[in-house]
DNA sequence: TATAATGGTTCCAACGATGGGAAGGTCAAG
DNA sequence: CTTGACCTTCCCATCGTTGGAACCATTATA
């Protein structure tokens, strides 16, 4: 079947799914006479794979790591939990970080009274001389995943 | 002062700093006879502001737009309050994506052994044949901000 | 059958924010 | 005057995804 059939089927994007084949995370489609990507229903059902994955927030290199593992059929659970454990505990802090960004600026937005007068607290906390350290969070890893529709 | 004491002293490196003056977020510095960028404490403390609003996750424009709140004397706090609270929205967002996630991902390291054997739920559901949509959400605008190290 | 409308192909660029590094000029101390 | 630390500009990489241009293939319609 072409791309934009594999496309539909999986939920991944033509553009995607040339992307996954460029960089090696599925392996090179077959072809037709006229050099039209071929794929068959094992090849969606890897998309679909990887979809799913994505959707849970994984990174190209942690489904690379789930594919193969899902491939191997001497796999140890064990392995798989272990990557599954470490993405929870990377959303875990980046959570918490952003929880943290909240926390602040929610305090911030109810102390603004929001009208017409030009007082502002969340100014008056931005512009602190000190460069204030406060309870945001201020370093951690990028995020991963994000649809970015 | 050179960029490297502005730097320092805002917590914004040299990098970025030159970089915000390309982008316009902050105006082009003055220069001295040899070519070298001079900050003021003035200017020192528009990055201390910039570097605040980035801490609490705001992105580039919103940052612009709060620059231009703050410089704005006849400002009206409620404009503030709403960059405010569309950043908090945002946030509540990102984080109920990243908690539907964790969530399923949970759930699913519970039911996973862990162990030598190669059985596994986390790959299993990976594997529905269906695509399955779960409780994972799927679509979301994209992060903003992340200090990324 | 001629032609138009899809849909495939490749390649290049952009996003957002940041870091890395090369090549070369400047400054201050020894 | 040399050395080392700092500055300058410019280009590249990241990560996942989208967009577009230019061009070829297939299909459907007039």
């Amino acid at each position: 079947m072409n791309i934009g059939i594999a496309a539909k089927a999986s939920g991944i994007s033509a553009k995607m799914i040339r992307y996954y084949e460029q960089i090696g995370l599925i392996p090179a489609a077959d072809r037709t006479a006229s050099g039209y990507r071929d794929y068959s229903d094992t090849d969606v059902h890897t998309l679909c794979f990887i979809r799913r994955a994505r959707d849970l927030g994984f990174s190209v290199s942690e489904i690379e790591e789930l594919l193969s593992l899902w491939r191997d059929r001497d796999r140890q659970s064990g392995d798989v939990k272990r990557v599954a454990l470490q993405h929870i505990e990377e959303l875990r802090s980046r959570i918490a970080e952003m929880e943290s960004m909240m926390t602040t600026l929610e305090t911030l937005a109810d102390a603004c009274a929001g009208d017409h007068r030009p007082d502002c607290p969340i100014l008056g906390d931005l512009a602190q001389p000190g460069g204030r350290n406060s309870s945001a969070a201020a370093k951690a890893p990028p995020p991963r995943n994000s649809p970015s529709v």
